[in-house]
RNA sequence: GGCGGGGUAGCCAAGUGGUAAGGCAGGGCUCUGCAAAAGCCUCAUCCGUCGGUUCGAUUCCGACCCUCGCCUCCA
């Protein structure tokens, strides 16, 4: 079965076929474009944002697990209103003191101004673009392969608009904005709505249309490029267009085209753009007429779910919005965190709970724990995949990328390896075979290493003085053991030589004070950090 | 008001016209001097409510209730 993908153009699942299948990488993989809608870097992201860039990261990881070669493209959205507004206070704060030079915090950084200096729209961004990368890395998502900003690409932006003016499809307001019309798309034998059911009479859309927005000739139309006001300061472009800056909607049909070309695979992002960004971008991309006869924008649009945080929609005011390092800082990893945003199918909402964060936990810390004993027992050394598995585990990544029913395969494998490691049936092949086929797998997951998962083996590993045959030391953390718990292992070793329990167990509470568990195996004291 | 998702064990979450995956928590057990964030086993006569179709429905149809989202910046 090939794989299947949720289209919203046709609110169905359907086989994935490339849109130029005859297009090969030198490798001859065929290519894929795809593109997913960035974050506007005006403060940090949330818990919600990074579950739409860890489905994208799936999506790409899942589709170079089939085959294929992937050209992954987000877009940073660097000018907007909230972005503007944000740099505008704060440089309202500082025109109070022009004469000396000022410094503030800003997210993870320390913004540094001299004299007369004003905080820049890009030193702004940057600083929250950067804290963007990083929360990404600490997700294990891999970089999109482009990340373009809107502020670079303003001389594409403005030659798409002068195409759609030129076409008919766009127009300018006494003002010096230009809009899109959807009246005219429409009336070129262009569906707008392909996204959304769109009853036009039904929609309450003159409800709670935005005040400034009088210039319109319709209220379904929208901006393309917005004339310089004077709240927007120094933001804005010199163009053909006039003064300015571009809208939001017109930068991802700018940068997706500039990079992918007219007509491409994949265009993912949460469900809220489906309408009206997505839709607004399939209008301008197509109204620009740029593609061949008969090529869409975009073959296939997927939109992941948002989620709940503790059962509520997230808000300040619930105490339940969550930044990534909002989470780090109450002890959570991205490991866990990744974990659990890949535990549920990206079309259903999703229950997203800090109880949910350390079930995730004792969940990797039993994969760990099994990845750590085939290590061991392989040492580390793999071979090819278990067929049997690699079936299972794609024909339910391939079902739409069901997530649930995958890691259900991959558990239900581990309680089998499990249990044959337990009754010591489990022979080095096995284990090499196993070690191939999670290698395989962690690839689409990619759930970093675990303790155990980095654990030294055999060789190396410390011994307890004076037994013969010598008992190793185990350590199943990822970290080097300190001298003075070595020292703590050996004593407890002893005393238990001696039957002073007592003064074992002393011990052991000595070592989890220090972060350290010990576990007495088989082959001797194995060392895990709290 | 229009459109679109959901309601499955204490929690999270798959799934099927033929009698309910997986994870967490809980319970039991094993190894152990004792332990373990170690391992194994166990854990829904039942899938929002009420009707209908069917030999048989949680799965199909209808009605209703509840809930979330979009229609406006939003992942």
């Amino acid at each position: 079965m090939p794989l299947q993908l949720y289209n919203t153009l046709t609110r169905s699942v359907v086989p994935f076929e490339p849109l130029f299948p005859e297009n090969r990488d030198p490798a001859g993989k065929q290519t894929v474009g795809m593109y997913c809608c960035g974050p506007t870097v005006y403060d940090y992201g949330h818990i919600g944002n990074f579950r739409t860039f860890v489905f994208a990261d799936l999506v790409r990881r899942y589709l170079e697990f089939r085959g294929y070669a992937v050209r992954h493209v987000m877009n940073i959205t660097d000018v907007e209103d909230k972005i503007i507004r944000k740099v505008s206070d704060r440089n309202s704060a500082i025109a109070h003191n022009p004469a000396s030079t000022t410094t503030f915090p800003l997210g993870d950084e320390v913004v540094t101004l001299l004299p007369g200096q004003f905080l820049s729209l890009e030193r702004f961004t940057s600083v929250f673009s950067n804290a963007f990368m990083r929360d990404l890395d600490l997700l294990a998502c891999q970089r999109p392969h482009d990340l373009p900003k809107a502020t670079d690409y303003i001389p594409q932006i403005v030659a798409l608009i002068e195409k759609l003016v030129a076409r008919g499809m766009a127009y300018k307001t006494p003002d010096g904005s230009v809009y899109f019309s959807i009246e005219k798309y429409r009336g070129c034998g262009c569906k707008y709505g392909q996204l959304v059911n769109l009853n036009f009479d039904a929609m309450r859309v003159g409800e709670r249309v935005a005040s400034d927005e009088y210039d319109k000739e319709s209220v379904a139309d929208f901006a393309l490029w917005k004339a310089r006001v004077p709240e927007d300061g120094d933001v804005f472009w010199e163009t053909q267009l006039g003064e300015g800056r571009p809208g939001w909607h017109i930068e991802c049909s700018a940068m997706s085209m500039a990079l992918l070309g007219p007509s491409f695979d994949l265009h993912l992002g949460g469900e809220d753009l489906a309408f009206p960004h997505h839709e607004d971008e399939i209008a301008q991309s197509e109204g620009a007429g740029v593609q061949n006869s008969g090529q869409p924008f975009v073959k296939h649009w997927m939109h992941g779910s948002h989620l709940l945080v503790e059962g509520k929609k997230m808000s300040k005011s619930l105490g339940n919005y969550f930044t990534v390092r909002d989470l780090t800082t109450k002890g959570y990893t991205g490991r866990e965190i990744r974990f659990l945003l890949l535990s549920a199918h990206y079309r259903e909402t999703f229950n997203f709970t800090l109880a949910g964060l350390d079930g995730a936990r004792t969940a990797l810390a039993r994969l760990d724990e099994c990845i750590g004993k085939l290590q061991e027992i392989a040492k580390g050394r793999h071979t090819i995949e278990d067929s049997v598995v690699m079936e299972s585990f794609t024909s339910a990544m391939d079902d739409d990328l069901n997530v649930a029913r995958a890691w259900a395969v991959i558990f239900d494998w581990v309680r089998s390896l499990n249990r044959s490691i337990a009754s010591n049936t489990l022979t080095v092949g096995d284990a090499e075979v196993a070690l191939a086929t999670w290698h395989r797998i962690r690839a689409v997951f990619e759930i970093p290493a675990g303790q155990t998962d980095l654990a030294a083996i055999a060789g190396g590993t410390r011994c307890i003085p004076d037994t013969n045959p010598p008992i190793p030391v185990l350590n199943g953390s990822n970290e080097p053991i300190p001298e003075e718990v070595y020292q703590l292992v050996f004593q407890r070793y002893a005393a238990k030589k001696a039957k002073d329990f007592a003064r074992a167990d002393a011990i052991r509470g000595e070592l989890k004070t220090l972060g350290w568990i010990v576990e007495d195996t088989a082959k001797g004291p194995k060392l895990k950090r709290l």
